[in-house]
RNA sequence: GCGGAUGUGGUGAAAUUGGUAUACACGCCAGACUUAGGAUCUGGUGCCGCAAGGCGUGGAGGUUCAAGUCCUCUCAUCCGCACCA
């Protein structure tokens, strides 16, 4: 057969989509899988992190339709976000518009390199529909009191009038105008994820076996679960009469009370309200308010680098020695943790060692080793140790100790054993156009009230001027006006949308959805039920932390709601490497990037999805070749011609294999090794080039042989085994030998990897040395015999110390002398 | 800065449980076929060395009969850091 790419892959393309090949069956009664991948911002274009993302869950859902499982492989857009209003501000198109052209664009490259999703229950997260579902949950979440409204630092552009995200802001100033940017207190929405900080904390227990290790110890230190004390630090009567007397004391917490004898200064995040006093009652110089300006315009990232602070000139007493120390205000120290304020043991934490030796601040020994000395005049001791200059605690060990401290301060009331977490409440708000619209309203005489859930969506209005200046529906001369939905007076809209990580907190549920009742609910009990959990998720490790806690958020939520019956949303978890070329991310600024558009007009999809697969293990980062994508193109031309050796036929050949020749019985093997570790590639180990590269080994063997029935029953098995892989291809061979009767499960047949002859390695002192020839019922003293005759030579006249046979291995001699 | 990962030939990588390092592919070299080759096929290809042999998995140590794999330290690169998705 003559490979002709472009051909067959339309021909079988317009077959599946004819066919509906790829929807689900609604017969809960099968067993099901679930694979889902990642769904992508309409950008414009696919590009190859979208191609490796998608070839990679097209292979799981293709190798379980063939075991004949009922597999839901859905896809949808995550429509709503930035891009979309930048590209309006840059080229006046619509975002709406600019969005759907995309997707329509996106949908038909999908098409065209033949992934196997299921297209009936296509979504948008920018459709009314999608927005409809989501601001009734959002309603039913403020409901629950998992939503409130409070104060937050933004970005703020005072040049345009505008709130900026992170990656708006370059180098501290606006991307636009270049203007400073300050930070502006504003009214936004949270959810308290941090209600559900132990339960997302415990619960990646039950994801051990199915997520990557990385990704659950990342989570872990996000969610950040410390334990230690917290107390109060008293000023002393001079800085209390400096603050007016407006403040006694302030609040630290530490996770290492057994330092705190050793404490010699306090520092409070710039942001902290008693600093913020000062500020406003001119307590502190121009010079210092101008430096604490500066570190809180400084990016969390920055800020934590260098570190820098000012002396407050304040005084707290020690709660147990009464000494005075000096309370400073740290760049490092963040508000958003513990209290914003933190007691420093410079001797014992290498933050504020080095922070002390900048400023000249005082090391005081607390801990010493258990063995030997630390020179502390090069480092902090940050181990566990022996207390000493810790008045009655002295002598006990430093670990242990943090317990006695923390109860003589309860017992004195002093502080408390407390827990914090890194965790932080998740800020939904955005001050933007493209998103979903936050459903609430605000009345005069009602305060915050929940729009009437028959009156969802509340959709976006589409006459809007975008030009990156304040807030486009704030802007907007009548969509916020409307009645109050409890006393009917005029009230306001709210005009913030939502964060575009909400939508893709719940989308997979949403896809469990059957076509048949996709308007009237966002889905059934019992269709999640059947449908979830997602058997394989697959994605990027860039979304390690932020969204898939989110996802597990949303799931724990919508149990408490009642929607659902589970803990966990995600079972087993891929998280695929970038996308590389001359060893850099693909991006358009770097112009390194590859359209994959231009590969499946050149080579075919088959070559593409091959290539992508082949080149690295999908957890790895995977480095573009565009010669290596030609040697793809050529294995499947010699797949191809190789169909010529097989004969046309329904069912799989029976052989003898006690017949065969020694190289049709090795071509075999190698065919029925693939097999075997196909499955165990699509099960388990996940590394698509390890199948393919065995697949190209068993090839290589085939075309040392001759028999038409090898190469049929080869040509049988490996067409199936890389369906999942290149499907135009396997279909198209399939159809025209096999009747396409072959695309199902194989059976493994054991008989074909029975050998009589070993070979085994003979090594020296374990360096290798020799290889043998051993008949495989040899006994262990015949093994070792031969071995030694083959490296006679490096035993001469040596003493033999130990002889190790490892079975079906090697023999090592260990010699002295 | 903090958290997480990665590092093996000229290149992408393999080695599943501590057991013959470099499977498979790209590239390169040589040859065959051809009017032609950026097509196809065959053979070779870790490094040093004429050879015997030596060296070799980022670097330095260690454990072991045996280390890419385990331990300690170290260097480089990449990902995330809460308003990019």
């Amino acid at each position: 057969m003559e490979y002709k790419s472009q051909e067959i892959e339309k021909k079988w393309q317009t077959f599946w989509a004819d066919n509906d090949s790829f929807e689900p069956s609604e017969d809960f009664t099968k067993e099901k899988k679930y694979i889902l991948s990642m769904f992508p911002f309409p950008s414009g274009r696919l590009h190859m992190g979208h191609v490796r993302n998608y070839s990679i869950s097209d292979a799981f859902a293709r190798y379980h339709r063939q075991l004949g499982r009922n597999v839901l492989h859905p896809i949808g857009f995550d429509s709503f976000g930035m891009p979309a209003e930048n590209a309006a501000i840059k080229n006046g198109s619509h975002p709406k518009g600019w969005t759907y052209d995309n997707i329509d664009y996106m949908k038909k490259e999908f098409k065209s390199l033949g992934f196997s999703f299921s297209t009936k229950r296509e979504l948008a997260t920018s459709d009314e529909l999608y927005t409809k579902f989501e601001q009734g949950f959002m309603i039913d979440m403020y409901n629950k009191g998992l939503l409130y409204r409070e104060k937050g630092l933004l970005n703020w552009c005072p040049h345009d009038e505008t709130v900026l995200a992170n990656e708006q802001v370059i180098d501290g100033c606006c991307w636009r105008c270049d203007t400073p940017i300050v930070k502006k207190d504003m009214n936004q929405y949270y959810f308290k994820i941090t209600q559900y900080a132990d339960e997302l904390l415990k619960d990646l227990d039950q994801l051990k076996d199915g997520w990557p290790s990385q990704v659950l110890t990342m989570q872990e230190n996000w969610i950040g679960k410390s334990n230690g004390l917290a107390f109060d630090l008293f000023f002393d009567d001079e800085s209390k009469k400096l603050l007016n007397s407006k403040f006694e004391s302030f609040d630290v917490f530490t996770t290492r009370p057994d330092t705190i004898y050793g404490v010699s200064y306090t520092a409070l995040a710039p942001e902290h309200e008693i600093v913020n006093y000062m500020i406003e009652h001119k307590l502190l110089s121009d010079e210092t308010i101008s430096e604490i300006n500066k570190m809180k315009n400084t990016s969390s990232i920055d800020r934590q680098k260098e570190k820098a602070g000012l002396s407050l000139g304040l005084n707290v007493i020690h709660p147990l020695t009464k000494k005075l120390v000096p309370v400073w205000i740290a760049n490092f120290v963040l508000m958003d943790y513990g209290s914003g304020a933190v007691m420093a043991v410079p001797a014992h934490d290498d933050r504020d060692y080095d922070f002390a030796k900048k400023y000249d601040l005082e090391i005081n020994e607390v801990i010493k080793p258990k063995v030997g000395e630390h020179d502390f005049s090069k480092s902090a001791f940050t181990e566990v140790g022996e207390l000493i200059n810790s008045e009655e605690f002295n002598g006990l060990n430093s670990k242990k100790s943090q317990y006695n401290i923390i109860k003589m301060f309860e017992e004195k009331n002093f502080g408390k054993k407390t827990t914090n977490y890194k965790l932080k409440d998740w800020g939904v708000s955005r001050q933007r156009y493209w998103g979903a619209p936050i459903p609430f309203i605000h009345c005069d005489d009602c305060g915050l009230v929940m729009e009437k859930k028959e009156n969802l969506p509340i959709a976006l209005p589409d006459d809007v001027e975008i030009n990156g200046e304040g807030s486009p529906l704030e802007n907007h001369p009548t969509w916020k006006h409307c009645k109050c939905p409890t006393c009917g007076k005029d009230a306001l809209r709210e005009t913030d949308t939502m964060d575009t990580f909400v939508e893709s907190s719940w989308y997979f549920l949403r896809f469990c959805a059957s076509p048949s009742n996709w308007e009237d609910e966002a889905f059934s009990k019992e269709q999640i039920k059947y449908w979830m959990g997602v058997d394989n998720y697959i994605g990027g490790i860039e979304h390690a932390i932020l969204h898939l806690l989110y996802a597990r958020f949303f799931t724990k939520v919508f149990r408490d709601l009642g929607y659902i019956e589970f803990d966990e949303p995600f079972e087993n978890l891929l998280t695929q490497g970038m996308v590389l070329k001359d060893g850099a991310k693909m991006s358009k600024s770097k112009g390194n990037t590859v359209d994959p558009d231009e590969i499946i007009e050149k080579f075919g999809a088959d070559t593409a999805r091959l290539f992508i697969l082949f080149a690295a293990p999908p957890t790895q980062e995977l480095e573009w070749n565009d010669s290596a994508v030609e040697g793809s193109y050529r294995f499947l031309k010699r797949l191809a011609s190789f169909s010529d050796k097989a004969y046309k036929t329904d069912t799989i050949p029976k052989i003898d294999h006690s017949s065969l020749n020694k190289s049709e019985k090795l071509a075999r093997k190698k065919v029925y090794e693939a097999l075997k570790r196909s499955n165990e590639v699509f099960e388990t180990r996940h590394t698509f080039n390890t199948l393919i590269a065995g697949v190209m080994e068993a090839m290589n063997s085939l075309n040392e042989q001759d028999n038409s029935d090898v190469s049929t029953e080869a040509l049988w098995i490996i067409t199936s085994i890389l369906e999942p892989i290149v499907p135009h291809i396997c279909w198209e061979i399939s159809d025209q030998l096999f009747n396409r009767k072959n695309l199902d499960k194989q059976v493994i047949l054991e008989e074909v990897f029975v050998v009589d002859e070993l070979t085994l390695g003979v090594s020296v002192n374990g360096k290798n040395r020799a290889s043998i020839e051993v008949s495989a019922s040899a006994s262990k003293d015949e093994i070792i015999a031969t071995a030694k005759d083959a490296i006679s030579k490096w035993l001469d006249g040596k003493e033999i110390v130990k002889e190790i046979l490892v079975p079906k291995k090697l023999v090592n001699i260990v010699i002295k002398g």
